[in-house]
DNA sequence: GTCTATAAAAAGATAGAC
DNA sequence: GTCTATCTTTTTATAGAC
């Protein structure tokens, strides 16, 4: 098994039973490999392999959803390209984000990382709008609404067992997000 | 100690470390009771004490939150009554949802009895909205909508280290909230 | 790179005195 | 109702063979 499907793996393990519930005898089941091979490849233990996951995750919102919004066509069609991306991630709205699940945990050092990836991606949605002409401050404005509803979203996804309202969410958050400001 | 201030020692234990997080020694340590005594007063053990924490959460939304929403006043000074007491409970966003927290967790346990909660929340707010004479389907994406905005804001201010974005949905909540449909 | 075996530490839980 | 002491189980981590 290579590395990257470790990786994987780990994701959907700690997104599935957070970072102190997923233990290194559930790791291990899962992936089939035993305790001490896990620590050759994650010489630091579960940390290490939360740190991996993460940095992970920081590529793929570079590679994924951040080139969605800096690519060619017009605003909208860059937010609903986003929205695609983002709502395969979650599957639809079935799936924890990774960011929310190590919030909620108990170890404060992952919140740097997580930090600067919300701040990545935030960036980069304010870009778009600025472009489109809406103001610095509205435009950063409206990018955290867009995240919030969408970390809202998986929240009671999974509160109510039912994803409709992250679809809901996914489905207006380009014209949402591109509609002029009142007044302007 | 009473056992309610026991009860809420435990809330603000789940609240920080998580349900896993939060193990039986530091419950002990910041309680200041030994886990002889935990077990005494909780005889399932952390279980129980979540148990009770939502049983107690439970009765909180009941009595502070809608009943704000079946006062007499207007549906915008409910809301705006609504908004003031989740701010308060919420510490104006910097403390995290307890039932964003267990849906993170390992445990499935939890998650009937938030959903049942959510649903009052939601009732409670379509209710309002339906009196305003907003369709009832409506009325309840709205509902959603404004629940999600709440937790998905406690997510982002917990990321980034700042509560702003909290505080702004709260502001805009009850004004978002009982807007006419276009076309209306 | 993976395993078996084992150790060390921590977490959950209980008995019984006061 | 709380404590000390103890126990069991689980979790994390490592040593050393293959």
């Amino acid at each position: 098994m290579s590395k990257n499907e470790l990786t994987v793996q780990l994701l959907c393990l700690f997104r599935q039973y957070g970072y102190e519930g997923a233990t290194l005898s559930k790791i291990s089941e899962v992936t089939g490999l035993g305790k001490a091979s896990l620590y050759h490849h994650f010489p630091g233990g579960k940390e290490d392999m939360a740190t991996a996951v993460l940095e992970y995750l920081e590529q793929g919102l570079e590679r994924h959803i951040l080139q969605s919004l800096r690519s060619k066509g017009s605003a909208i069609s860059r937010f609903t390209q986003m929205c695609d991306r983002v709502s395969q991630f979650y599957e639809g709205g079935q799936q924890s984000c990774l960011f929310a699940v190590l919030l909620m945990g108990a170890h404060d050092r992952f919140q740097e990382k997580i930090q600067q990836c919300l701040n990545q991606w935030l960036t980069a949605i304010a870009e778009v709008l600025i472009e489109e002409g809406i103001q610095p401050q509205l435009a950063q404005q409206r990018a955290e609404d867009a995240i919030l509803q969408i970390q809202g979203a998986l929240i009671l996804a999974r509160g109510l067992g039912n994803p409709t309202a992250f679809q809901r969410v996914i489905t207006r958050l380009p014209v949402e997000l591109t509609h002029l400001p009142p007044g302007s």
